[in-house]
DNA sequence: TGAGGTTACGCCTATCGTAATAATG
DNA sequence: CATTATTACGATAGGCGTAACCTCA
């Protein structure tokens, strides 16, 4: 599991749409595909329902979407409080 | 950043040393000090005072410190608790 | 000079993008 | 048949390990 894989799912979720999650990411719709199978994967779990109009979550994928919102959230503030009093010692 | 070099660097700053915390991952040394300074390089901050003896955290290692548990139990939590969840859906 | 951290370099795996393929209303 | 996701495949980048190097008490 990695941070990337962590973000694709986010925003797969939001938009409930590789295509446009791909658009929003600034990358390939295939890249996207890809990782969340691997994600899928690796959890052992179906994440995602696939529809012709697109993805909507399975009830794991509601679970993990509320930790995969915690974890960015948690490296999001990891990084701006560093930044912020780190200015000290920057090499 | 990614969820290894944050793995690493908890394991340096516990054992205040590249090597230990090196065997301990089972890892050579050079990928633990690699990641380390490319951390560094992303956070602009020095995380380690480096001394002869070994690693020792700086104040924004301290506090970074604090943050990386966080997130890797944000991780753990999140595996575990979908797996749980999500034997229904097995593909 | 010895203990520890870092840089150089070659290899190998992972990830990406483009193009082709499959599935479904 | 149009829309969306997935697989194939070649290219690129990132990460690791071994070996050589640097630094400081």
């Amino acid at each position: 599991m990695s941070l990337s894989q962590i973000q694709y799912f986010v925003a797969v979720a939001e938009e409930g749409h590789v295509g446009r999650a791909a658009r929003g990411l600034r990358i390939a719709q295939p890249a996207v595909s890809r990782q969340i199978r691997r994600l899928e994967d690796e959890l052992g779990t179906v994440l995602f329902v696939r529809t012709p109009r697109g993805m909507r979550l399975s009830s794991p994928g509601e679970l993990f979407l509320k930790h995969a919102r915690g974890i960015l959230g948690a490296v999001s503030a990891a990084e701006r409080d560093v930044r912020r009093v780190g200015s000290s010692g920057t090499r």
